[in-house]
DNA sequence: GGCATACGTTAACGGTCATTAACAGCACTC
DNA sequence: GAGTGCTGTTAATGACCGTTAACGTATGCC
């Protein structure tokens, strides 16, 4: 395997620039960022990035598609090691989006906001993994909750994620880290368990 | 006053514009659409535009000091209107912004997504606005939730606008609108609760 | 009828910006 | 030490786009 958990060597240049093209993009919108912003951010100048990326279309579609591919791979994770017990795999997803959206801000903005920059083709392939993200999340909520039915799961599940997803629009953090994972967790909890009636 | 509730007579020009910039903005973003566009998606062609609006950027300035005005106005009457017992004024800030939400759904996307691309003097409004409106909400909650510190009130109340605002992420209309009202109301409810302990 | 005002049109201007061209240093091999 | 990638640089190109100019037409008012 590659890199991919608890790191200690230098970023490359490569992994640097999707960092800062993703606060940019983030911050001001695909279109409110200019190449020569993104190479700044890193030290070299415009054109340089040509070196790493193939173009700027390119720097976001690997950004969102990386980000839909760790959401998935993570929760399909969480299901597969849970004991079966609905409450807490579902509990188990709740815990690990919040690690994601409070180490993430930046990508989980830009996951819902730039996916219409994208060629038809990653667009495609985004769309199916955050369809198959949501998918794990129903097929929970409904076994934990018979009563909701389908399209109620699937509505409760888009709006958890909303809620889940609202950090970034907090202008400072008068609350900690852990402080906030724990409000973030009751609230979920407690709007899905607004579907046992 | 001028002409809010429950008009009957045609859009002048002019609204008809907001509107349809409004769709696309939310569509495609501020950067995205060009003038051209929005001017076709009425009828008349880009420039043209020019005649009912001094740039494109006063649109999207009316569009959100728009939205932020009905917004607080809206929280400002239900909350004077009301008898003071705070279940019932935060129930009534709910419904009312489900009303919103599933009214105004570009509106309710533009509003988070483009605050950066205003003027100074603009966005300085618009956030004026914004935190009023909040603070509206965070007052109820204190009261019917007293145990809830200041952060965690303010916090909620962000969090539970992202699930209220969620809608229009949902791709298709798989439940009908009093289903949707009801699903969002209780699943507010529910997250709100969790602050009780 | 004369004329102002409102509302369009198309053509041109000017700036921004992604991308490409052309060129250069630097490390490392054979 | 010539050769070859790798990683930068600056300058030019070409498209797009917001905005303005210059010009038409209908309506309604004196």
């Amino acid at each position: 395997m590659t890199t991919s958990p608890t790191r200690t060597d230098a970023p490359t240049r490569r992994e640097q620039i999707l960092k800062e093209a993703a606060r940019l993009f983030a911050e001001r919108g695909f279109h409110g960022v200019g190449v020569d912003e993104i190479g700044a951010a890193v030290g070299i100048s415009g054109p340089g990035l040509y070196r790493h990326f193939p173009g700027k279309d390119a720097m976001l579609a690997e950004l969102l598609v990386g980000i839909s591919e760790r959401l998935l791979d993570g929760g399909r994770l969480r299901v597969a090691e849970s004991d079966g017990d609905p409450r807490a795999v579902l509990g188990s997803l709740i815990d690990g989006h919040i690690d994601f959206a409070l180490d993430d801000r930046p990508l989980i903005t830009l996951h819902d906001r730039e996916l219409d920059r994208l060629k038809d083709e990653d667009r495609k392939r985004v769309r199916q993994l955050q369809r198959q993200y949501v998918e794990l999340w129903v097929t929970v909520v409904r076994e934990l909750y018979p009563r909701a039915g389908e399209p109620e799961a699937r509505a409760a599940v888009h709006a958890v994620f909303g809620l889940l997803n609202s950090t970034p629009h907090l202008g400072g953090a008068p609350l900690d880290r852990t402080g906030m994972e724990r409000l973030l967790r009751g609230l979920a909890d407690g709007a899905f368990g607004a579907l046992g009636d």
